[in-house]
DNA sequence: GGTTGATCTGATGGTCCGTCAGAAAAGCGG
DNA sequence: CCGCTTTTCTGACGGACCATCAGATCAACC
């Protein structure tokens, strides 16, 4: 589906050195395998951020090459140089909006009964809902990408939610374990559902303040129904 | 957002006469105002269909205007006779989906804890995930264009949503009211939070077979989500 | 201040868009 | 069956964008 992608593009994808920014040594490469210096880096990245620009407030129907081009003042040509098509740019963005997604390891590992259960499933919620602000045209793309069945994309999802189910998949099993949730459940698609709020309601967050549910509302039920669904226990009042 | 639509196009997007099929006297209408006739109502919705193929197996940003008339062996011209553009293609799509979407009505009037309410949650999940097992493609779409802020696709999203959140919310209340779920929880926020995983999982179940969660245990894992948010009462074992 | 890679761009052939004016087909009164 | 009207379809075109390459510009070092 989606594209006739398959054996190519070994992965001149690697961006964002996953920790500095522009940093000298990141093994950025060319569409002809050149290693890129310091300045076609920051064209490089100038490009990027023009294309995210651009999909935020004109939709991925409408991503042109040359738009994106025009708005850092170089030629089509200088995009082709870096990347082989808007796709890849955009599964660029969708690599480094995954690199910025906040750690939640803290929050998942322990035991949620003991320790500031309600508290942890506020701060996940929270933390998807400011990671969904800051790349939401870019998340929603790379979600479609993913659902459409495109490989690369799906791998980058998977990336950067995997720690996420895994955690709640874990905590669902230890429920099971002290017979807190029935074995009729399964820890993945419990994981699952509740990666689909977090991803749902940060994507359209926006959408429900227009009918009268607060942020802190949002963030207030959503996290109760995680703590409950993860913990098989109701939340204190 | 997503594109320049603001006033324009009152509503020429009237598809599918809610209920029948290509009978006539639909008001059906072309680019220019006048009343189609049974030909060009066939035309029209080949042309649809044409359209409906190409997204499911080529993705949003492949969908060319010349391979939709070109499968069904008309001109460009042609698509051009009935349609704005491709945008407004899929938007009749996405309101023929919505026109598709199984009543649930009867599983989310009364009161779950006396009528099977394990069952009836186990309904809603099965028709959401056949419901988008039909229109995967086009549900993504109209999903992504609501979120990017279209509100053409997002008033045939919520028309096809609003009878579900609705009853669910209303649940919510309900057992807000009857002291099983806490005042903290908002009804349309959770009743948002149960869309997002009927939503989400119906669309990417396939993906999760791949890792061995099983359809009927998805399904038995999200009802029981659901059961226990809309009643604030764990489902029977 | 000249040489050498690295980086960028003007120019170009090709695809698709979106719009006409008019061709083909269907309906209709005789 | 025939000419006439209305409906439906299309060939052909100017314009936008794609994607490529040969060559221009730039920066850094000798």
């Amino acid at each position: 589906m989606a594209g006739k992608y398959g054996i190519e593009n070994e992965d001149s994808v690697k961006a964002a050195a996953p920790g500095g920014d522009a940093s000298a040594g990141s093994g950025l490469v060319d569409q002809t395998g050149r290693v890129l210096g310091l300045r076609a880096q920051t064209t490089r990245q100038r490009l990027l951020d023009s294309a995210k620009d651009l999909l935020d407030d004109r939709g991925l129907r409408e991503l042109r090459v040359i738009d994106i081009s025009r708005k850092v003042g170089t030629s089509p040509a200088t995009f082709y140089q870096y990347f082989k098509d808007v796709e890849e740019a955009v599964l660029c963005l969708a690599q480094q909006a995954s690199d910025e997604m906040p750690a939640l390891a803290e929050f998942l590992e322990g035991n949620w009964l003991d320790t500031g259960g309600p508290d942890r499933a506020r701060s996940i919620v929270d933390a998807f809902i400011h990671h969904w602000d800051d790349h939401h045209a870019v998340l929603r793309v790379r979600n479609l990408a993913s659902d459409e069945g495109d490989a690369r994309f799906r791998s980058v999802r998977a990336q950067s939610m995997e720690p996420v189910l895994r955690g709640l998949a874990h905590l669902v099993k230890a429920a099971q374990a002290d017979g807190r949730i029935s074995k009729h459940e399964d820890p993945n698609a419990a994981a699952a559902a509740m990666g689909a709020i977090l991803e749902r309601l940060a994507a359209y967050h926006a959408e429900l303040e227009q009918i009268g549910v607060t942020r802190a509302r949002l963030v207030e039920t959503s996290a109760r129904i995680l703590y409950r669904t993860v913990t098989g226990v109701s939340p204190p009042d």
